[in-house]
DNA sequence: ATGCCTGCGGTTCGCAGA
């Protein structure tokens, strides 16, 4: 491979969407897939479908809902599950692997990837919305030590946040959620301000780029959609980056999900 | 708009999602 393609999907429910997911991996053939959402505990996981399609796979679910995993083409050299920073949070909405590469000019480097799923937060005023807001916390702190390393690392997942206005096709039907709180923009602009690049709006100021379109209410047939999916770029990934978009046409598919997949590609090679 | 859909768990409805 010339690029590596990284790729983040919230699937909604893995079982549910396993010839989808099939489909999808045989069309946009990604290196690296960043799956949320899954909705299954690890050991019901269609691992088997998946790893006979050429993929490692990690996960790290919980019953009933939430669980992020990681499918990849390149070996795992390491797998670390769960968020740091609260014993006591069970929900399973972080998975992070590490991967060997090498660069444009051949020389060994670590790729880390993160698979997350943010908390959705509402309604607003409630333990969910601060359970949201310190997940944000506990986000930035992590982030902030492992930039410490000067190594690519892609945060790549459903954040739930609306960064901007022109990151909804309407805005104002949000103000009052979650998803377009200030606080919620406010420390998704701090965690960008430790040095993230977002790699969509790294390749395009378009007011129509969206990864969610509701079920309801014909979302979806009048485009009335939300950019929520993000890939959060270190310096030295966003140093490499080579492409960014939104494989949107995923959301006509039968029995889609109601968020496409948000894509890259990365200057660097299998090791 | 209280709702509109959808997946899941566990049963024919409630919860969670965004």
């Amino acid at each position: 491979m010339i690029f590596v393609k990284v790729v983040t999907w919230n699937i909604n429910g893995v079982k549910a969407r396993i010839d989808n997911l099939l489909h999808w991996l045989k069309e946009s053939d990604p290196d690296i897939v960043c799956l949320q959402e899954i909705k299954t505990v690890d050991d019901q996981f269609p691992r088997l479908e998946i790893e006979a399609a050429g993929y490692n796979v990690a996960t790290h679910g919980q019953k009933g809902f939430n669980g992020v995993a990681i499918l990849s083409k390149l070996r795992f050299d390491e797998i670390n599950r769960g968020l740091p920073g609260d014993g006591m949070d069970g929900q399973a909405r972080f998975i992070e692997g590490v991967f060997s590469v090498r660069n444009a000019r051949g020389e060994p480097k670590a790729l880390r990837v993160v698979s997350l799923y943010l908390p959705n937060g509402n309604p607003v005023g409630t333990d969910k919305f601060a359970y949201k807001l310190a997940w944000m916390r506990r986000l930035e702190d992590w982030a902030q030590d492992r930039l410490a390393l000067e190594e690519p690392l892609v945060l790549a997942g459903d954040y739930n946040v609306i960064p901007q206005p022109e990151d909804a096709k309407n805005p104002d039907a949000w103000l009052g959620d979650a998803l377009f709180q200030p606080e919620s923009r406010q420390a998704l602009r701090r965690l960008a301000a430790l040095g993230f690049t977002d790699a969509i709006r790294a390749v395009t100021d378009s007011t129509d780029v969206y990864t969610f379109w509701d079920y309801q209410a014909g979302a979806w047939q009048k485009n009335n959609g939300i950019r929520i999916d993000h890939l959060m770029l270190s310096p030295e990934a966003a140093d490499l980056l080579v492409s960014a978009s939104v494989e949107k046409h995923v959301r006509a598919w039968e029995k889609p999900s109601d968020h496409v997949p948000a894509a890259i590609e990365l200057s660097l090679q299998a090791a």
